[in-house]
RNA sequence: CGGGAUGUAGCGCAGUUGGUUAGCGCGCCACGUUCGGGACGUGGAGGUCGGGCGUUCGAGUCGCCUCAUCCCGACCA
């Protein structure tokens, strides 16, 4: 039988691709562009959503909804903002269909043309601060900590499932504060909430940092993001929070009153992840088995493959298994006893290992007689046989160790694949392998773009969480001085 | 929108200078033998060959048009 995963070294992006689709995540849908999740995929999207909106509560926020479609005219209303997306955006025009006069099916009615386009939301920044401006009149209405659960449409040009999909799930922050600082403060503080998010539940380690000029969102002032490093070296923009200013006050004119009774612009952040973070976790830990999910993730923790001849033998172990299942979910895990009579143990095996569930369970009648059960491992791979007594408590064990284990692992793969670049010999060189470096840059944006042109490598951010980058030196493109390090890397 | 490629069964593909009833592998269904790392045998179901027009006695095969998908660019907080 031929293999189901690619070997990830020989092709890294058909390996990608292909394992999404055999581990049952998404596929390529009717629609160009679009991508359809399915259950299994569904699944730890749900996982993901669950935790991070009970971050965001926890850090005083609230979700609500805003309209899908947006006037073309609020899209405009601030200047860099539809520079960045005009080019993506997809437009009703009508509102009605009618039977084809000349033919079957059916023909879009002239007689409905809108008055005025509508924007499917590529974002929702304008549709928000327009109603933000009615929510708002005095200093006593701030702040406004509001998140929104809901799908996009940025119409790419060239798609890939997870990563850029035309149409794409995500959570996006808009808040609305008194003060500069406070708005400051949000955006930092969401920032470590998404890394933090990361390397806790996605088991992804992140750099924390801020985007050049030309990589920041359009239409703010400041974006903060967090870069991981996928398993073939590039870079993958995990989340972002942006400072937006009060560039979209004043677009929509959104004042408030202060104590001391003057009017001010109010200050303004969004924050947001998406279905990207799918991607990353893919990319971050899969092997040439399949998909390797961290315990914390995983809408599987357990599965269980009974190895049988007989009925009776077959009873024997269904009944150990189920009150092993038992204990396991009185421990809040999730069980799942493969007893399907259809396949054989082997492809079972295989099945589960494509869908990264962390933690094996096989018992035979060679067990049945010891009182034994075998343990695997997703992670490592590794079996070790336990008394059946002392499964349950091992197995909770284990999620730990796993979530550590391929936390460290992934962490150890950036680092080793991180380096000090100073000359641009270097660059050019260190560059094909991939990985991030750690260069320093003389501020601009024309080295940026040169930079970029010559090596498609873009500076994914100049990171904020770490002191060791802090020296000064000179620009590894132009010699010019720099006063800190900022990370290159080609990313997706 | 430029450059390249591909559309044949659910999936992956073969199909000769145009030739009669379009094949193969996987998967699927039935039965049997198997079952501690992706089993095997036998039988079976499943096709407007992406669509349209044309050339021809005859088109999966040739020509033109069209649609779709993929890869490389352009594009992409």
């Amino acid at each position: 039988m031929a293999k189901e995963v690619t070997n990830k070294e020989e092709n890294y992006s058909q390996w990608y691709n292909n394992l999404v689709v055999k581990a049952d995540l998404a596929e390529n849908s009717a629609v160009r562009g679009c991508m359809v999740i399915k259950p299994y995929g569904y699944a730890i999207w749900e996982k993901m959503q669950h935790l991070m909106d009970k971050m965001f509560k926890d850090t005083g926020h609230q979700n609500a909804y805003f309209p899908l479609f947006i006037p073309k005219s609020f899209l405009s209303k601030e200047a860099e903002h539809v520079e960045g997306f005009a080019k993506e955006c997809a437009v009703v025009t009508h509102h009605r269909l009618m039977l084809n006069p000349n033919g079957p099916g059916v023909v879009v009615d002239p007689e409905a043309k809108l008055e005025e386009e509508l924007v499917v939301r590529p974002t929702s920044e304008t549709i928000i601060w327009n109603t933000y401006k009615n929510w708002i009149t005095s200093y006593r209405d701030l702040p406004i900590l509001c998140n929104q659960w809901a799908n996009v449409v940025r119409w790419e040009m060239r798609t890939r499932l997870f990563l850029r999909t035309a149409e794409f799930l995500w959570q996006e922050g808009h808040t609305a504060h008194a003060t500069r600082e406070e708005a400051m403060e949000e955006t930092e503080k969401m920032v470590q909430v998404y890394a933090k998010f990361a390397r806790d539940y996605m088991a992804l380690p992140v750099i924390v940092g801020k985007k050049t000029e030309s990589e920041k969102f359009a239409g703010a002032v400041d974006t903060l993001c967090i870069e991981a490093m996928m398993q073939d070296g590039k870079a993958l923009q995990a989340g972002t929070s942006h400072f937006l200013g009060q560039n979209f006050a004043k677009a929509f004119d959104v004042k408030y009153t202060t104590k001391e009774g003057t009017q001010e612009y109010v200050w303004a952040t969004s924050w947001g992840t998406s279905t990207r973070l799918m991607g990353a976790l893919i990319m971050a830990h899969g092997d040439n088995n399949g998909l390797v999910l961290p315990p914390k993730l995983a809408p599987i923790h357990v599965v269980m493959v009974p190895i049988f001849k007989t009925d009776e033998e077959h009873a024997a172990i269904i009944a150990v298994m189920e009150a092993l299942a038992e204990k396991l979910k009185a421990a809040s895990l999730s069980v799942k006893i493969d007893d399907r009579d259809n396949v054989r143990s082997g492809f079972k095996y295989a099945e589960w290992e494509l869908k990264g569930v962390p933690v094996r369970i096989s018992i035979g009648p060679r067990d049945l007689q010891n009182g034994t059960v075998e343990i695997a491992r997703r992670d490592t791979l590794a079996k070790e046989f336990v008394n059946a007594d002392a499964a349950a408590g091992r197995i909770v064990d284990l999620m730990d160790e796993i979530q550590n284990n391929i936390y460290n692992k992934a962490l150890k793969f950036r680092e080793e694949n991180t380096y000090v670049v100073d000359t641009w010999d270097d660059f050019k060189e260190k560059i094909e392998k991939g990985g991030f470096l750690l260069c320093h840059w003389d501020g601009t944006r024309e080295t940026e773009e040169k930079i970029k042109e010559l090596t498609k490598a873009t500076i994914r951010c100049i990171p904020m969480d770490t002191d060791v980058m802090k020296e000064e030196g000179k620009c590894v493109y132009s010699g010019k001085p720099s006063k800190q390090r900022v990370i290159f890397a080609r990313s997706y």
